[in-house]
DNA sequence: TATCTATTCAATTATTTTGTTGAATAGTTG
DNA sequence: CAACTATTCAACAAAATAATTGAATAGATA
């Protein structure tokens, strides 16, 4: 007896089903606002449960469930350190999965349109440049890459060749930096404004400075894979 | 006076509260596992509301509000043909989203891995090459890829010189194959079974077959793009 | 071992989501 | 233009989710 259709609708339907229901496990657990904004905060850097509350205004309580929510399909993992619990991102699967949101998103929402040039004319944000457009720079000029986000946050890891002066300090350290170079500064991407208030302060302050819209994770996602 | 910090708090945060609030809408239209299947299934072809609701065995009026949940954030978008409105996966940044969660998952979930194990022995699932495996054997040896999905998925959008047998008609259409060559047969993807009925059929036959385990989208997803 | 503290659990309530049924709508075809 | 039909809307009940508060726990330090 030859009956393919049989293999396909007996048990693979559950199977399949069950797989489905699996897989929207793990879009369910970024599907809420709030464990968004924790993928895109741990991405920066790994933090403790209390700390990580702060940084969404959220009660500890809530923060540790939508944590373990994470945790439970993997996207987030924890280790210990001395009294503390480290939560941070699994691996760079995790930020392509959130980056293919953004990019899903940005293109198809037009109210995220609405939200990003809102954001942009509320803070005067002019020029600015790329990853791409940056590599294409460093070939034809002198330039300084700085890291203006918390040291914290440079030290868990930052682009190359990026030097640390995070923004709180700039004012202080402007002796540090050249005139005769063009400072491009960054932060943790896209909607992030550390970057706009430091090339602000640098423009008026007579540097050459210009701001890159992209952080970090951009980077660290064009990164060819060590293992 | 220089208060960075307040750009970042003031209006800065309410935006980006409101787009993670967007974002999220993405990632809650496919975190249903019906939706996922429906994504999963449109992204063989074209579908009428009453045509999916058969497919994803369900009413059809739950069917088009899915359906509606899924247009909203333009992960699907509709055409209408005659008396019939056709939906179909808005574009190929789709596919690039479900094919990270696909990753994501089934490298980190153990209940996907065992379900897959379940379903490969369940199938008593042999030998099965990828899509690299199958460039490299185009070069070595004549290979002839046949399509084993049923005709009108084929005629939607298929792999590179691959011919159309649909699994029903395989019995009938021996004749039409080669015995000195290679057969290669593929289906929707890794869940589906149809190429392996063909497989198992081909082999009792005489003929030298294997399957392989990508389906058209995983092969149109690593063609270049053209626009 | 005892104490201290970060984190997690449990119980609760308000809100949202899901799938159904049956009615309404819009668009096509004759 | 009338009749037909695919699709969508509306209303409902059951189930799941989110955020809070306060209690419990597990691990580290002294």
């Amino acid at each position: 007896m030859f009956a393919p259709e049989n293999y396909f609708n007996m048990a693979a339907t559950s199977i399949k089903e069950q797989v489905y229901q699996e897989l929207s496990r793990v879009t369910h657990a970024i599907s809420n606002p709030k464990r968004m904004e924790v993928i895109d905060v741990l991405s920066q850097k790994g933090y403790s449960v209390e700390e990580l509350s702060k940084e969404i205004a959220m009660s500890v309580a809530s923060t540790s469930q939508h944590l373990q929510v994470l945790k439970s399909v993997k996207l987030v993992e924890t280790q210990r350190q001395g009294n503390f619990i480290i939560y941070s991102i699994t691996d760079d699967s995790v930020l392509r999965l959130i980056s293919a949101v953004k990019e899903l998103g940005s293109r198809k929402i037009a109210e995220i349109d609405r939200l990003i040039s809102d954001f942009k004319s509320h803070k005067n944000i002019l020029e600015s440049i790329t990853l791409a457009d940056l590599q294409a720079k460093f070939k034809k000029e002198k330039i300084l890459l700085i890291d203006v986000r918390p040291q914290e946050e440079y030290n868990a890891g930052h682009i190359a060749n990026a030097i640390s002066i995070p923004l709180e300090q700039l004012k202080k350290r402007l002796n540090e930096l050249p005139k005769n170079k063009t400072i491009v500064a960054y932060c943790r991407g896209p909607l992030c404004v550390m970057a706009v208030d430091a090339v602000k302060l640098l423009n008026q302050k007579k540097f050459k400075a210009i701001r890159m819209e992209d952080g970090y994770v951009e980077w660290k996602l064009k990164q060819p894979v060590l293992n």
